[in-house]
This record gives structure tokens, sequence and C-alpha cells, in this order.
DNA sequence: AGCATTCTCTGACTTTAGTCAGACAAATCA
DNA sequence: TGATTTGTCTGACTAAAGTCAGAGAATGCT
């Protein structure tokens, strides 16, 4: 049996010798392959994709794509206007006949990939399919990136108006949020506590707090993982990384409360090594508590 | 739930993103790409590497491949000497420089793969690591290039001499192939026969034959699949390519004979419409006899 | 208001990659 | 044995990719 480092690197040649190369000479017909990439990502962003993106999906050094950008906009393929918001930036569209060679990109990467699930079965198709599933959600899972925000920011709050609508949702009694967002904004920040977010692609696939309870004690809250990352560990991931900032504050034991109707929250806290403790606040949402030395 | 082709192309383009981008530039650092890859896949063919397959491996135009050769030639990494047993042919190996170069490559592919598997749990990597592995066989098995050649070459001998060795092994008669292999060599062959073998990455996976019967009917013999394609649906498919065949040939009905032992094979041809007939021969080692009409 | 920063763009390159024609030697076929 | 074919190599290119410095406008920060 081979290792999972052994797997991967097996799994990623072959792939890339049937998949990717294919891929390439699909996408690069008659146009370059630099051009076609970047067609292809523009049309694929709703709304228009601003370049300074553009240059970070694609790894493109700013000359380089300035002049990619020039070349489909001379073709008559993408057309360029400044981003309303900040004049600095300029937003990539695509044109009608920009939009028409994008469809013929999609067209012939669908026709690659039914090169390759064709020749299976239905089955063999299916099993293939949900394999491919299971690997992507890991393979995301373990490339996300989590790093501290500022819970005030706009990408903050809307991580943490996610969390209230869920819980708003989950709970038969229903949720108030009140001012919480707001006193949320004070204390899950430094000198004592942290606020994370984990984000793949731009997107908010988990956030989770910590403050400052006094006498070393500090409090996990507002943990909460994207409905689309349900499944893949991320919520211990979150809660380690948590636990470990916790840590870096200085603070000894960690505490935090759930509602008894999240029920896959207080099995992770179970796995995660927590101990059930009596009720530490007056939160009147809350019905269970828990305690972890770090 | 998206169909196969669309869980296909989201994963590859996940893949790519991660893995495939941060291969390249963990390969490529220092040398360029191309010569990473050639040294690479010289490093990775025992007894050193034939240009005219290095150049089949990886794509490159002939004078393209030279040029490299000769830069990591002049690099001190690889040697260049003639083929003993055809003199117009050249073989590059590695000298110990090369070798430590190589190594390097090695490490750091498994740096990178340890990236990305490092992050999860066990039992996450586990995970991973199975419907990685699930994954590269069908895709493997998609990919395989189903091909009649003439059951007397090389390749043709050594396939029907693996499905002789497997099923010596398996019956507890043994078995004794005696001059079949020489008469096979002449019936599965046009214009009413033929001998198909399934080939990937220049290893044989799977071979099977068709030989006239007389009176439109066709037998299927020397069926057989490698072990490490077993549970690929490849015997399906080779069956199914044979059955392609023998109509292609004229033939409206094919029949096959097999020993009792042989389970999976009953059960696939069960499942490919076979339904069981009288002893037809006199196939000592036969137990049963299927037919199925074209 | 002034200074540093951000964003895009152009100019002026260098490197890689890839193509095509043809030379030459060795092997294969008829 | 002579004509073909196969395999490698060089020459002479073109195209694509990528780098680096710096200009100029817009924004953010104090």
């Amino acid at each position: 049996m081979l290792s999972a480092v052994e797997t991967l690197r097996h799994f990623n040649r072959a792939w890339s010798q049937r998949v990717g190369v294919l891929d390439e000479s699909f996408l690069g017909s008659g146009r370059p392959l630099g051009p076609s990439r970047l067609l292809f990502e523009i049309g694929s962003t709703p709304g228009g994709a601003v370049v300074r993106d553009l240059r970070d999906r694609l790894g493109l050094d700013s000359g380089h794509l300035s002049r990619l950008l020039r070349r489909l906009e001379s073709e008559g393929l993408v057309a360029m206007e400044p981003d309303p918001h900040d004049a600095r930036r300029r937003v990539a569209t695509l044109t009608p006949d920009g939009r028409a060679t994008w469809s013929e990109l999609e067209d012939r990467s669908d026709e690659l990939a039914r090169q390759i699930v064709e020749p299976l079965t239905e089955r063999q198709g299916t099993r293939l399919a949900e394999a491919l599933a299971t690997a992507e959600l890991l393979v995301r899972a373990a490339t996300v990136d989590i790093s501290p925000v500022d819970p005030a920011s706009p990408e903050g709050q809307s991580a943490m108006a996610s969390y209230f609508a869920e819980i708003d949702r989950r709970l038969e009694s229903g949720f108030d949020a009140g001012d919480a967002s707001a006193s949320d904004a004070a204390t899950l920040r430094a000198p004592y506590g942290v606020f994370l977010l984990a984000r793949s692609e731009g997107r908010t696939a988990a956030c989770g707090g910590v403050r400052d309870l006094g006498d070393g004690i500090a409090e996990i809250k507002r943990m909460w993982v994207s409905e689309d990352w349900r499944g893949a560990g991320l919520g211990g991931r979150m809660l380690r990384e948590l636990e470990a900032s916790a840590r870096d504050l200085g603070h000894t034991t960690v505490r935090l409360d759930t509602n008894g109707t999240l029920v896959e929250a207080i099995a992770m806290y179970d796995r995660a090594g927590y101990s059930r403790i009596e009720r530490y606040n007056d939160n009147p949402y809350a019905q269970a508590w828990f305690e972890k030395r770090l």
C-alpha cells in the first residue's frame, strides 16, 4: 500500500499526462494558450474581471498581462473600462464576439471531459465522479488559507452575518443577534482576541473568533463553516487554529458554549478533547458549556 | 448533483490551480521547465532512456529534444551513448551529478505532495489517497489504447504468455499451452480473426483474440487482463471491442469457453448478455460455454 | 495638502518553446 | 544490393512567455 504522498504523486503524474496535456492542446487551438486562459478566466467572472484579480489568479506579470489584454482587445474579444469604485483599476468584460469565443472554449473543455468519461460504463462514471468530488473537497480543504482579519471589516462582518443567519435558522426559538456584531468587533481583536477567516479562492469558507474572559481564560465564539464546506474537516482545523491563537495570546484555557441543536458541533468538541462544564455565562441560547486546557 | 463531466471539469480546475501550478514552479527552480522534465524522465527510466521514447513520452519535436539533451549534456548531467542493439538510436543516462539533481527534483516533488497532505488529519489523508487511487485507476482505464496487433509480434507473444501463465497458476490441474501460441499466431488474424492489445504507457494492460469457427460464428480466445488493472472494467471494454471486431469481420455470433475457476470472467459474460450453451468444442480445460448473437 | 502606495501601462529586453527543412548514418525491406 | 525507412542531429527561424524599470494617474493616510 502506497502512502498518501506517493499516491498523490502518482495521481498527479497520470492526471497531468492525460488530462492536463489534452487540456492545453484543446484550449489553445488557433490562439496561443495565454490569451485563451485569460479569455476563459474573464468569461468565468460574472460582471467582468478586475485586472488586478486576473493577475493574482493567473499569476502573471503586470506587463505581460497588460499586453495580453491589449491583444484580446484588438481582436475585439474584450472591452476594458475603468472601475467605477476605483478609477485606478480597469475592468475587462467580454464583447459579444468574446463571449462566442468563450463558449467555444467551454464546449471544447466539455468535449475533453466527455472523452475521459465516455469510455466508462455508467457505474464507473459515477464512481469516478464521486472519487473526484471527494478528492476535490479534501484538496480544497487542505489549501484554504486561514488568517486573522479585522472583525469590523466588510469580509469579517459578512462572515459574522452568515453565522447569525444560520443560528437563527437552526434554533427553534430563532436568534436575535442584537448588537452582537458591534460588540464582537470590539472584543474579537488584539491584544487579547482575534478573528480568523478561512478563505478559498476569495470566498469565505469558515470563520471563528477568540475573546478574553480574564484569568487566562479565552472564549471561542462565532465559529461557523459554510454549507459548501461541511464534511471536509474544516471545522476541526479552524478549532485548532483558534486554540493555537488563544495560546499565542497568552491564554491557558479555552471555553465555549453551544446550543443543543448543533449536534455536529458538539460531537466535534468532544472529539477535540473538550470536556463539559457547568454554565459559565448567561447566554440565553446556550445549552452546553465546554472547556479545554491548552 | 453535478454530472460526471461537470465534476471532472471542476476537479481539473481546482487541481491544476493548486497542484499543477505548484508543481511547475517547484520542478523548474533554477532550470527552466523543459530540461527539468526531461531530466526527471530520464532519471525515472531504469537503464537509461532511448531518445526516441523520450520524444514520444514528452511529446517533443526531435530538434527541440536534441537541443535540450545537448544542454543537459554540457551541464554534465546526462551522458549519451549509442544503443548497442540499434546504432541509430542513442541512449541517455544520468551522470552522478545528474542523479543528484534528479534526487533534488524528487525531493521537491515529494515536498509539494506533503504540503497538500499535511494539513489533513490522518483519516482525511487516507480518504484522499483512496479517492485519488480510485480516480487514477478509472482515468487510466478510460484512456488505454486498444488496437489490433500481430499475434506473432513480440508484444503479442508476451501478452499471450502472461495469459497462459495465469491460467496455469489458477487451474488446479495446471495448464499445458503446448503449441497453442503458434496456432494462435495463425488463427487470430485477418481476414477472419484479430488480436487486440490494450496498452497504457507502453505497457500491456489486457489482450484478447477473435478467431473464425465457420458459419458466421466467431470465437473469443485468450482474453486476459493484467493484475494491475483488475477492477477497472477493462475486461468489459475489451470484450465489447472484441465483439465489435467480430461484427466488423462479418461474424454474426460469438462463442467462448472458460474454466469454472475463473469466476469473475463468468460473471462478466453473464453481465455482458452471454447465455450458456452446450459444449461446442473438445477443449479439455473448458467447463462452461457461452454464446451471444451480435 | 502632501507623501507614500496602488494600479495599469509602455518600452526594451532575454529566455523558452516550438517549427521546418535537410543532412547523414544505420537498419530494414524487396 | 539498392531503395526506403528510421532515428538523430544542426541550422535557421518564429512565436510565446516572462522580466524589469519606470511613467503617470488615482487613492489612502496623517
